[in-house]
DNA sequence: ATTTAATTCAAACGACTGTTTGAAACAGGC
DNA sequence: GCCTGTTTCAAACAGTCGTTTGAATTAAAT
């Protein structure tokens, strides 16, 4: 059997390393000697870096998202004609990428990695992860607007935007808290933080949207000289 | 004078290609390409490309730091011995972040920086940053306490923290938000950016805080169906 | 005008990057 | 055994990176 988990090591290194310090700033030097591969190996089995880190997140992100939708489904199912609840629509959305983080063989490594792309300024990169994630986003959009009946579709374009932001946040740096507020942020307790992240944004959808200050500048445009 | 003007080109520029790029990913080969300025003048005047990253950082965020801190101390001596309104303390914190993306001198390319700062895993930048914030942190915190009684403390750092991920998310991808629903999300009108991230972060930080399930692992926790 | 200090410049430094190459080592089928 | 296709390996490729150097240029001071 030769070394037929070379690819595998490689994968595992590669998440850990990236997860740790970005995808940038983590060499194919760096991987191969902790992964100890040869060099050439990365270019056999992936084609490039580029390729090697889209591997890497959709090894574990296209899960993630066929759960999310199959949960979304089967509670709209359950849900029959009354309409899906806020927080059930989020815990479809929270739970299944929170849950790597207890998972041991991927470890809280993931998590962090996925929070970063969101941050990625990378154009490719980018594109690749808005294709993984374009199912998604459409179904939990009509999920959301189902969910929160009479808000204006751009509020709630905007708040699905916040709570993209915490989400993102609170995975790449769920250490962070820890560190700084002595808080236990501890990562196999992802309950809690899904409770506590459900509880924040469902409150944030749900808020009233207040009016426009009355000193604010119409909509006209004020014309230039 | 000569060219005086050396330093701020390669702070203008700099800042610019960060925020667009990243600060890994932009050279400074591209920067004083850009800048039309010889290489050498960045270790001459910065010392290395790490102190002009926080150079660049610190020239922005130091005056906006300092207004927050301002405005909060003005809020609570007018507020005299009345608690100070959640909404209030975040204004405090948005509006001075926000409102640089509507100053044509910097434009929106500096917000998109500070929010790409966040999701760094540079370790010296990180702690540059922290420093940076302190005495920020440190003074917001008591702030949020003393509007939000009765929330514990546990929950009150949670909730900072998604609301810095939402910060932090619409700042740096302001532009998003245009491009994949739609929605204007005109730089210029930022009022509207900091009044809905008021709205939504406000009513997070005044959720409810909803029991751990049941079949959680035990630690205390009223009956709620 | 001469001296002194501050700034700019072209050129090079060593180290590191992703990628390619061609030969060696291995696998299973016959 | 031989053969065929897959996988591993050391070495080199062509660039780019941040940083340094020492001389040339400019500004200010004497």
């Amino acid at each position: 059997m030769a070394k037929r988990d070379t690819k595998s090591r490689i994968l595992d290194t590669a998440e850990r390393l990236f997860a740790r310090s970005g995808f940038d700033a983590v060499s194919l030097r760096n991987i191969i000697a902790a992964a100890k591969v040869n060099l050439a190996a990365v270019h056999y089995h992936f084609g490039s870096k580029q390729a090697l880190v889209h591997a890497v997140i959709a090894r574990r992100l296209r899960p993630i998202n066929e759960e999310r939708l199959a949960k979304l489904a089967e509670a709209r199912a359950k849900a029959g004609r009354r309409p899906l609840q806020l927080e059930h629509v989020l815990d479809c959305l929270f739970r299944p990428l929170f849950r790597v983080q207890a998972d041991p063989k991927a470890g809280p490594t993931f998590g962090r990695l996925v929070g970063r792309v969101m941050g990625e300024r990378n154009v490719g990169l980018h594109k690749f992860m808005m294709s993984e994630l374009a199912e998604v986003i459409i179904q939990f959009r009509t999920a959301f607007e189902a969910a929160l009946p009479g808000l204006p579709r751009e509020e709630a374009d905007w708040r699905s935007h916040f709570m993209a932001g915490a989400m993102a946040h609170t995975l790449c740096n769920a250490d962070l808290l820890a560190r700084f507020t002595g808080t236990d942020a501890d990562a196999s307790d992802y309950e809690s933080t899904v409770r506590r992240l459900i509880d924040f944004t469902a409150a944030g959808f749900r808020a009233r949207v207040s009016p426009p200050p009355k000193n604010a500048r119409a909509k006209r445009k004020p014309k230039r000289t």
